[in-house]
Order: structure tokens, then sequence, then C-alpha cells
DNA sequence: TTGAAAGCGCTAACAT
DNA sequence: ATGTTAGCGCTTTCAA
């Protein structure tokens, strides 16, 4: 008992005494366990992270910000990756509530995720969702401006003079790839341009998918082939490139590519990549705040949606080539 | 107890209660407590990941590999960021010797990790390490050829004509960073280059460190400066490379780069950097296993070293501009 | 300021 | 095939 004072720091323990166990702990190699403790106590201060792909910089961003005021706050996080599937979501979600996190924060998968999730509302655990809404969910959520977003990118490529331009879509029933789709639709509209449907392309937020989506554009007859095309996502974006560019096309010179999430790196190397960068940090840091509040006590308040801002990145430092502002 | 039974698959359970357990199990939400389990049983089934940098793809490479062996195997990761700083390694491997996590497979932030991996071994909790071996650690380790590699790139600028070689080398007290400095002198002695110190750097293998390396290397008088850079990751590499275009040196027409690790994405975008990658995926699948094998009780078994084999990567897809190779 | 008793939810071992 | 007992290591509560 004098040990659990010590270690907790509570006030009633004799300084002499404080030392003694000290030393005994540093002696021993002591180190206390938290299964017991979290049994007892019925909650363990660790958070749990599901992001939709581990590998893609905008998701490490968000660890990052979590990471950071879970700590600070006196929470550890632990990490998930659903690789897209909700199949390995629920996987984690199930051990992660057998292990008692307190609370959960997650980029759902998809649709699907809906029965997932309203198990772990009954198991009254409480979660925010990042990046994606789902539908029927009411959860806080954290994300970011869609539609502004892909209408954005639209617009920037009709203001360089596209009339034909190609979307490469996440899959649909993912929040944020159908809010693209709808900012692309909203800015061809706006400027009378018809919506083309062979030009729309559903996707999966991965390279590879980008990459063949290029070839699905390409194989249009040369007429009706786009100009310029929208990528949902960074990695999309990169496989569209990829392919284009082994189609010997270049980039942005016979077709222009723009894409949704940054990549900073590759942009450090290729500074012709127009994006629209999303605050993947503070998305982290916003949503561990809104989680954290609801663990300390604000349980019934209302859902609280928050919409971060995108911004336009048009990243032209080096003229070697013409960057993608310049394309008529 | 017959609860227990039925969630643990045991042989000698009706298949009438059995159904009616499970019915009552779903009926009721019920999640079986993971920290009661492992508080009995003195294991969790779960192993840790700390990485050095969770935003460097190598390192979210070799998480998907563990992820995938241990989960084959009944196994849960969860993951920790140390961010390179020690101090950040020693919260999370106590964090997760609290947790009772069953093992751990670390990539070390420095030399001065020793005390914490003592510390590990005193508790009798395997690892192993990865990526980086850490002296006087008698632990498995899985890592690259860093001297090999090393060699390798420095060769190849040589081959291509070039005498005056720098080096952005990570924390010396990194063995990878140690090894890669050895690998860039033994090709240069082989080739009877002198080693010229100002045009080694030591950096922090961040990107933000090889950007003000470049500077340091810049700031030479013109004609001790190096005609062609080895960065000793791929961050650095990165980061040179947007300090020289800064400064408004081609790359690699006015100055070549090349680097340490792969750069899958940039890459893609821009195909003129020439790199040595390492099997990410793999230092992560043969480190689980090796850790594995150890919970499994091959325990006394002499410690092993697996060295993997580093592969040069020359990327000349689509040429709008000079090749590094062909930079005389 | 310290200690003793009880119990968190589970399973190993031993009944029945 | 099912149930009982005990105990994992901690903290809450109450007592000294």
């Amino acid at each position: 008992m004098t040990v659990s004072r010590v270690i907790n720091n509570h006030a009633r323990v004799a300084s002499a005494t404080r030392v003694r166990v000290e030393q005994a702990i540093t002696e021993l190699g002591y180190v206390p366990n938290a299964l017991a403790r979290g049994l007892i106590q019925g909650r363990t201060r660790t958070i749990a992270l599901i992001v939709s792909d581990i590998s893609n910089p905008f998701f490490t961003q968000i660890a990052r910000g979590v990471e950071d005021v879970a700590q600070r706050n006196g929470y550890a996080v632990t990490l998930g990756n659903s690789d897209e599937s909700t199949e390995k979501e629920r996987l984690y979600v199930n051990a992660m509530l057998s292990n008692r996190i307190d609370g959960l924060l997650i980029a759902a998968a998809g649709s699907d995720s809906r029965k997932t999730l309203d198990f772990i509302s009954q198991r009254n655990t409480r979660f925010v969702l990042i990046d994606r809404d789902v539908e029927g969910i009411q959860a806080d959520a954290v994300v970011g401006d869609s539609i502004g977003g892909a209408r954005i990118l639209t617009e920037h490529l009709i203001r360089l003079g596209h009339r034909r331009i190609g979307l490469v879509t996440g899959p649909l029933d993912v929040s944020t790839a159908r809010d693209r789709l709808q900012g692309y639709q909203e800015a061809l509209r706006t400027h009378s341009i018809e919506v083309d449907h062979t030009l729309v392309v559903e996707s999966d937020y991965k390279r590879q998918g980008g990459f063949r989506a290029a070839h699905q554009l390409l194989a249009l007859p040369s007429g009706q082939r786009p100009s310029a095309v929208v990528a949902s996502n960074n990695f999309m974006g990169v496989g569209l490139i990829e392919a284009l560019r082994e189609a010997r096309l270049k980039v942005p010179d016979d077709i222009a590519v723009v894409c949704f999430d940054d990549l900073e790196l590759a942009s450090a190397l290729d500074p012709f990549l127009t994006v629209v960068a999303q605050p993947a940090r503070t998305f982290g840091t916003v949503a561990t705040q809104l989680l954290l509040e609801r663990l300390g006590g604000a349980e019934s308040l209302p859902r609280r949606k928050i919409v971060l801002p995108p911004e336009l990145i048009v990243r032209v430092s080096c003229g070697a080539r013409l960057p993608v502002e310049t394309f008529s």
C-alpha cells in the first residue's frame, strides 16, 4: 500500500519511507503493472488511433498531432492501421476494446464501418471521427473541407483553360471521396462545363489504383481524353503521374495533374505539382482535444463537427520546366 | 468458467451451451477483458515496435511487415515513435513494460539507448534490434549492410568521374551513421581519393538537417566545394536537394546527389535520384520472426545478427533531363 | 503515516 | 460437461 502511495505521489508518506521505497524500486527494477491498475480503476489512460493507411504521410502527420496532445495530457496512444479494410478495422477495434482503451480516434475505412462504430457506442466507449465522416454516426468529427478543396483544384484547372477535366476518386463509400466528387461537379457546373461520366473513375486511394485509373482514361478515344486530371488523394496522384509518364506523356505539358493532400517530400524534388493540402497535424491535435474533453466529463454535449479549411499550394520554385499554371 | 471455455474454444463444452453463451455474448455486447486475462496469464500476446521516425516511409514499411507477421501469429502490435530522442524512447519503453508487452522491436535512437535496453533485459523482456545495432547489447538484430551500401553509392559517383564527394551523415552515435561514414571512406581510399574532412558533415537524419548541411558545404570556397554529395538517409537527401535548388544549383547537373534509403513516392515524380534502397518490409518480417521464436521457447539461442543486402536503384524512366549517370 | 481487507475479471487447477 | 476455489497486482476504503 505504501508503495502504491509512493508511485502515485500521494501526500501522506514520510519522506524517509518514500526514499527507501524508491531505492527498492530502482534496485529491483520494479515496473508497476498497468494491467492490474487498469483492471481495478476501470480506465487505462490510453487512447487509440486507427488510420486507414499508415504509409500515407497525411496519416502519419495526424498521428504526430495525436501523440503530442495525448502525451501532454498523460495519455498513451496505441496505433492501428486498417489498410482501408473494414475487416481489419473491426479486428483492431475488438482488440482495443478488449484492452479497455479510454477512447478512440478513427479514420473509418468505409460506410461498412458503421456497424463497428455502433458497437463501440453500445460499449460506452467514446470515439471521434477523423478525416472521414460516417453517415448516421453521432460522434464528434474533425474533417477537411473536401467539397471546397475539390472545387478549388478543379477551378484552378478551369482557369488555366482546361475543359476536359478528369477525376480519379477514392472509394465512394468514403465521405471524402463523395465530397470531392461533389466539389468537382459543382466547379464544372459553375463554369457551364458538362460533367462527362467517362472522365470520372472510381478508385481506391492507393497508388496502384491511380495507375490503373490513368490507363482507363488513356484508353478513351484520343479526342475524348482529358487534358487535365484531378486526383482525390496524393497517392493516386503519384500513380497517375507514373502511368502518364510511362505512356510518354509529359506532366504537366501534355496533361496536367493536380491532387488532394500534400506530398511534401515529392514536391521538394518536383515542385510542379499543384495540390490542396490539409493541416493534417491539426486534424490530430483537435480531434484528440475533443476526445479528451469527452473523457473529462463533457459526455453529454451535442455532437460537434469541425471542418478545417484546405489550402491550395502551387509550388514553382525553380523554373526548369513549364509549371502547370502556364499550361494553356 | 463456461463462458471462459467458450471464448477460448476449449473442447469440453456442450454445443447447446456454447450456442446459448454465444448468443448472450452478442446480446450483451460482451468483450473479454484483456487486462484481467493478461494479469493472470502473465502474458498479453502483444509485441511493441518503437521506431525513431514514424514519418519516414522506411519505418512505416517496417511497421507493415511487423504487423503482418504478428497478426498471422495471433499477436497484436503497439507502435511508438521516439523521434530520434532517447528520452521519448525511455518513456515509451516504460509505458510498454508497464503494459506487460511480451516482446519489443526497436530501432534505437542512439547509443544512450543502452541503459534503456539493459533495463529491458534486466526485466526479462525479449527484444530485437531493428535497423540499428547497439554496441554491447546482446540481442538479436536485423540490419542493413550500411558499409556496403555507402560504398556502392560512393563508388557510383566515383565511376561518374566525381573526385570531390561530400557526405552528410546521421548522428554518429547511431550505428548506421557510423557504418555509412566508414563505407564512404573505404570507397574513397580504394580509389586513392583522400578523405577531406571539410566535406563530411554530421547531421540528424532529418530533412532540416540535410538542408543545413547543404549550406555548410556551399559555404566552402568555390574550389573546395563538392561536385557530388552522398546523403546518409532519404530525408537528408531531400533537404539537401531543396537547399541546392534554392541556391540555384541544378541537381544533378551542377551537383549530383545520391542517398541511402528509397524515396518511392518522390522518385515517381523525379526519377533522377539514385539511391541505395533497403528491403524495409523484410526488416520488419524477419525481426518479428526472430522475436516470436524467442518468445516461443528459443530463449537461450546465441545472439543472431542478420544483415540484409541493400540494392542500388538508378531510376531513369523518361529522359527529360540529364540523368545523374551521364554526369561527367 | 502506515496497514489490512476486499475486489476488479479472468483462468489454472481441481472438484463434481 | 460444468462449477468452485484461489489468486494475478493493484487501488479503494476503512482502521490503527
